[in-house]
DNA sequence: GCTGTGCATGACCGC
DNA sequence: CGGTCATGCACAGCC
């Protein structure tokens, strides 16, 4: 599995060495509804920002960026939590996960993956943004989405 | 003070 | 109403 997130022009994807589980296959059919409904950005946007001809992305997540995930202070992304559970490593385990990103510039980043506590229930956080939230100037309203390359 | 961390709070929204 | 999540905020290090 790949991802793929976009600021604005550019994209990032997931290092194959978070390559899903057995959780993660047997939410394919629930994931990839999810990414149907959720979904704004369009194939021919995919293609133009994935610049490698011979990947196919399959769009499985967008968020509009809220103030709080443009904050460099914060350096943050907080993930839905249906794309996280479906989309994401299973880190019940553990308390965080360290995971590559690589853009289609051939970049290659790492960030930390972790939830928040909250109520009963849980926040899925991407952490250690701030490099790479500079070097795409995320802008709160900017979308960011994430994919998978086959 | 400033900054990062980690959780708390409350607005919002779907059910 | 209950869950989610954007933001608030207290606390701890560190200039």
């Amino acid at each position: 599995l790949h991802g793929v997130l976009k600021a604005r022009n550019r994209c990032l994807s997931l290092e194959p060495e978070i390559r899903a589980k057995e959780p993660y296959q047997e939410r394919t059919g629930q994931a990839l509804l999810e990414a149907q409904c959720w979904r704004r950005v369009t194939d021919l946007d995919l293609q133009q920002v994935f610049r490698n001809p011979k990947a196919t992305v399959t769009p499985l997540f967008e968020k509009i960026l809220s103030a709080s995930d443009a904050d460099l202070k914060l350096a943050r992304l907080i993930i839905p939590k249906r794309c996280a559970e479906a989309f994401f490593p299973d880190i019940s385990a553990l308390h965080g996960l360290r995971i590559k990103i690589q853009d289609t510039e051939g970049n290659e980043w790492e960030f930390h993956y972790r939830y928040w506590l909250n109520g009963g229930s849980r926040i899925y956080v991407l952490e250690g943004l701030r490099d790479y939230m500079v070097s795409k100037k995320w802008q709160p309203g900017d979308t960011v989405c994430n994919g998978r390359s086959k």
